[in-house]
DNA sequence: GGGCTATTCATACATACGTATGAAACAGAG
DNA sequence: CTCTGTTTCATACGTATGTATGAATAGCCC
């Protein structure tokens, strides 16, 4: 159960935001009771009603919230004038940063997609700029010349699987394979080792020559 | 709602165990109600008591029927004689292959997952054991000097990723991408860009040489 | 065919849930 | 100080849930 926040310096609505991701990333959107999020933001019963208007609407700012920083960070590193590899590994490493630091993000995503329901609007159109950002990105790149022919949106989905999969499957990963993400100097090989595949996997071959 | 199953050639334990894979599948553990899981198989309120005692033992019995079979085909598969780089793009394709023969699966495996519950000890065996064998196939492919250097967990983690997520977001993808996965020659380009990042992202680049 | 075990069935129970309601407390303006 | 709009509060309501219970039924060996 969430820790009741200080109900002074933050609204109960911000509080309410706080108590509510953690829960819905804790225990899933069902399994997350009204009555725990009010109390882990030290609010009173009612007041998801007042301020959301229902426990679904709170959910969706939730998420909006989450996904939103994300796809901005990630749609500006997208813009900058660099190459193109050079983008897509920096997109891989700062998805692990974000995730690191907003360990809840990823699981909050998956939560409605694995149990086939839509996900919130605005989530999807976050989704659907930083989908639209990476096909750039892709075409970007083969007209370089750096990266091997292929479908952008097929590839541009390749970019950020790995990312958002390690960080998924964080607990099975430290139970099974003892990789911690946890712990640093581990977290920097495996971003080590995700940039690497996501270059190998979308540059060109040098004996595929330029073009 | 599944559609009740005729209950002369099925038992009503197996009855339920597809009726509740479908709605596990469908409306996650919490939302899928024991009411729902028996009506759809046809059987009395009481069956999954009878039965598996409770709701979470026929969700666990779920879980491992699905995961299982995953695992053993893919183990299977690695163990073959052939070139490591050919089993990773095999164990990839038979990925597709079966989510695309059971798409419950992924979204059945993520779920306890994303709402950080810890996996049925079966489902986690089955996962353990998977990953136990594409370790080895790494290491296998780098002893034949057809894989980069690097170590062999985080590169096995990688070959899993790619159709784990594209399965996953599979209505993302047909509603923000215009990928849809159920068509098969869409499916077909999806498959062979996984593999083609897959085998860039693990294999040995030209100008490293062989060691 | 009698008796036994396995299974099915209808129903009851306690509980937890999301939301509605209306009163209370509060803040700020005039 | 009083009025007014906003926010908090305790409580109630209706519903859906997972499981328990005990009677009824079916299948089957001897």
């Amino acid at each position: 159960m969430p820790e009741p926040f200080d109900g002074a310096d933050a609204s109960t609505r911000e509080a309410l935001l706080l108590s509510a991701r953690e829960a819905f990333a804790e225990r899933g959107f069902d399994a997350a009771s009204v009555r725990t999020i009010t109390a882990g933001a030290g609010a009173n019963l009612g007041a998801i009603t007042y301020h959301f208007g229902s426990k679904r609407a709170l959910y969706d700012a939730v998420v909006d919230g989450a996904v939103g920083p994300l796809a901005d960070r990630l749609t500006a590193l997208i813009a900058e004038p660099r190459p193109a590899l050079e983008r897509v590994a920096a997109v891989v490493r700062t998805m692990f940063e974000y995730f690191d630091a907003h360990p809840d993000t990823p699981r909050l995503l998956l939560q409605e997609l694995a149990n086939g329901r839509m996900l919130p609007d605005a989530a999807l159109r976050h989704m659907g700029r930083l989908f639209a950002a990476l096909t750039t990105l892709v075409s970007e790149g083969q007209a370089e010349g750096t990266m091997r022919p292929g479908e952008p949106r097929l590839m541009a989905l390749t970019i950020i699987a790995h990312p958002v999969h390690a960080n998924l499957f964080r607990s099975v990963l430290r139970d099974i394979a003892g990789v911690d993400l946890a712990e640093a100097p581990v977290r920097a090989r495996v971003i080590a080792n995700a940039e690497a595949f996501v270059r190998g996997g979308l540059a060109v071959w040098p004996e595929e020559g330029g073009a």
